[in-house]
DNA sequence: TACCACTACACGGTATCACTGAGTACCGGC
DNA sequence: GCCGGTACTCAGTGATACCGTGTAGTGGTA
């Protein structure tokens, strides 16, 4: 799917924050996970620039450990900010999605 | 519902083309439409830079005409090239938002 | 030992898009 | 005459995803 990338501004980022909602992980880590998810397009230095966001705003926790297979890793988990965060991304998804699917339908 | 601006990106456009294309209609009409929807936070000089959008990549037609309570108004319907466009907004919508479901499901 | 693939992160520059703010203009009612 | 509602235009701003490049550690292989 092309052409998506200006529909992915602003649920990128969400996206991202949830994956790390889930569980402990790390740049690389992530990813791989929106690749499988079908984000087939996104890329590290994408993915890289938005962990970075999350830092600068406080919304993340990091733990640097060290990795058998390369490099250290830099380890994300949400903080309480993070967290308040993911819940009104969520909230604004479903709010769009709702609009959306009304003027889909014709509705008003 | 506030900070939704980075999350209208590239879909605010599409939603545009499915007013015009739901019936000929002009700028200042579509803003309403949009608010009247819960895009309240849309404004007219929005709307107006994507029509402009609209019309330079040829995806509309336009027809000036007179009104009876105020200026002439600039009346937009699609052709060819809108109703492909957006056709392909929805298949974008479509798999961007199952994307983001399964994700939010904790699927894989 | 030299090379390559995979893993892992950082960063400067670019394009696109929604938004802002100011301006122009037409109409009707107080 | 003035003000509010209608209607369009345009230059500039800010946020965000993307691109390309660079750096670096590990393991396999020839």
């Amino acid at each position: 799917m092309d052409g998506l990338t200006e529909m992915l501004k602003g649920t990128l980022e969400g996206c991202v924050l949830e994956i790390i909602g889930q569980s402990e992980t790390y740049g690389y880590a992530v990813t791989r996970r929106l690749n499988d998810l079908g984000f087939t397009d996104v890329v590290e230095g994408t993915v890289y620039t938005i962990l970075l966001r999350l830092e600068k705003n406080g919304l993340v926790e990091v733990a640097k450990r060290p990795s058998e297979v390369g490099p250290p890793r830099k380890f994300y988990t949400l903080n309480d900010a993070g967290r308040s965060e993911l819940e009104k991304f969520w909230a604004k998804w479903q709010y769009l999605s709702a609009r959306i699917d009304t003027l889909k339908e014709g509705g008003r």
